[in-house]
DNA sequence: TTGTATGTTTAGTAAATACTAAACGAAATA
DNA sequence: TATTTCGTTTAGTATTTACTAAACATACAA
């Protein structure tokens, strides 16, 4: 039985909206990425209002994000008044970007009180057993975080080599 | 001015929310866990209930997902009916849990489906230009998936030489 | 100017999810 | 057996979030 292209497609859309809700984001915007990733031409977005079945409205706001994250760019061209769409094909740049986004994010902005957790105690220091647990604890919830940051940069900054070099180094380490 | 230290474990805990609900969980989930992780003995379901001000339904069925990710522990004391819980403190084994736990997840189930595709693709291969050019994205997605894969699973393979100490490592192989 | 083609914003709806309240079950104790 | 003490399940509610439909803004064209 022979599956037909576009059937395909379409599976492979419903796959990315998946894993797009899963990373909680909208599943839309699996589909949005789905659909330019699997484009030899660059979108409108009426042309992916089409291919989605989302209306304008969502695409628009949604394919701004994904483009904020860097994993679709937005062109122009020549005598015509649309935008088009494309989808970044380079993830780790992809990656990249969207850890720089993150900087600014909700996350951060809550790894950061947990920072403030820590000193918010060091400057109300009590000697008392209850504290010098806490204290502890937290200091030790502060350093996992800044060392899971360090190697996320880590990785990202040895991109060049490739991912898969990467993780052959690292398998021999042991 | 001198905060007292119920403020500031709420405070943490408020901070802890905001993460677990910026990973997709919960809020109460990572309220628990910061009520568990602050507390120098094991709680029993109604202390959470009582310092959480959540129901004892939802911290029960919290509770379990917490516990099946390795992110907290259930104990009993001989004599007492009540179940205990406590916070898992090594965070690199908590992460080796999850993803453990993530293999039957939905996450790998959509993954799975990108990998059906392309043997979709190449079981009804049809000599053609686009055909050609979906095969090739699909494949390289498919193997972005697969190389985070390997590093993930190569990273936590070395979690006892210390997440710090292979970020170091990382950082001189430039 | 008016009309047309585009993208954005907004106000409301639908759907998913977290959570509550209360019934239930099971196990120990009286 | 009846009662108490715990955890679980369930049915419903509230909240959040994704999405729609339609108004709006802008730029160009006639």
């Amino acid at each position: 039985m022979t599956e037909t292209l576009t059937q395909i497609k379409k599976d492979f859309t419903e796959g990315l909206s998946q894993i797009s809700r899963f990373w909680g984001f909208p599943k839309g915007m699996g589909a949005i990425f789905a659909v330019l990733y699997l484009s030899p031409t660059a979108l409108s977005l009426d042309e992916i209002v089409e291919r989605t079945g989302l209306t304008k409205g969502a695409v628009s706001t949604e394919v701004r994000t994904l483009a904020r994250m860097g994993l679709v760019h937005r062109s122009t061209k020549l005598g015509d008044r649309k935008d088009y769409y494309t989808a970044e094909t380079d993830f780790y740049a992809a990656i990249r970007s969207i850890l720089q986004e993150r900087q600014n994010s909700e996350f951060d902005r809550a790894v950061r009180s947990v920072k403030e957790t820590l000193t918010a105690l060091e400057a109300n220091w009590v000697e008392d057993e209850e504290w010098n647990f806490v204290y502890e604890r937290v200091k030790a919830l502060q350093e996992f975080f800044d060392a899971i940051d360090s190697l996320a940069k880590a990785v990202i900054r040895l991109e060049s080599l490739g991912l898969s070099n990467v993780t052959k180094i690292l398998s021999v380490l042991k």
